[in-house]
DNA sequence: ACTACACTTCGTCAGTTGGCGAATTAACGG
DNA sequence: CCGTTAATTCGCCAACTGACGAAGTGTAGT
């Protein structure tokens, strides 16, 4: 229940729904989330922690980067079972199709240039 | 997105998430899930509202009987599932087999017996 | 009509949540 | 070792949530 519950509360916000669906194509570096939510850092940070404490998400710490995944075949059938029903449920949703648009931006970008969402651009 | 979020929302609450799996053996009036969960009638109230407006189940009015059970077959997709994967994660929780254990005896309480839980038994 | 009962609505209150900026930690690049 | 950059932690605040009891609504039985 515990386990579940960490999961539905992790799904409850909109914004974290947005970030954990911007993983669809592969890992992201917070920063990159950052820019993409155009958001503070702390509070993306926060929530990237929250997705991760519910399993939902896979993190990987290169460097300076902490990179983001979506969890893959040794998550547990929970939250495996969570993230396709979320995957197939939005992924016709207004929103998610503008954040995969916007993300191609996001990811062209020098990761120099991606920074600049901790000098307030 | 916005269906999705209150689908989420509902299910991120304890409370309702048992209030939800203790339909699973087919419909109940609200003052027999009051006495299940021994909660205060006005709080069990909304959270049943809030389950009805995610489209998790269907309530029936019969006479001053508020009935309420799983939503079916005309639910949307997004629901269906989202029910498929709770019954299916929690049908082994603790919690969920003792509340299945304690509605036997509720349901063999005379109605009369039951509505005590509006005289703060 | 009157009472009893099932439920909802409203107001209140404590606890949680989501947002931010400032300060802190960690890692690379001179 | 010093500055810069990526991320986290902390403290704060407004908004929301879940709980309750009291009061209101509607239906059934007498």
């Amino acid at each position: 229940m515990k386990q579940f519950l960490s999961i539905t509360k992790a799904l409850s916000d909109g914004t974290r729904v947005r970030a954990l669906l911007s993983l669809r194509e592969g890992e992201l570096c917070l920063c990159q989330i950052i820019d993409l939510l155009g958001m503070a850092p702390s509070t993306v940070s926060k929530h990237m922690d929250l997705l991760y404490q519910a399993g939902l998400v896979e993190r990987e710490k290169k460097g300076r980067w902490h990179y983001f995944r979506l969890s893959g075949r040794d998550a547990s059938p929970v939250v495996r079972k969570a993230l396709r029903w979320v995957l197939d449920t939005l992924a016709d949703e207004p929103v998610v199709k503008a954040d995969a648009k916007q993300l191609c931006c996001v990811l062209k970008k020098d990761l120099e240039e991606v920074s600049a969402c901790y000098r307030g651009n």
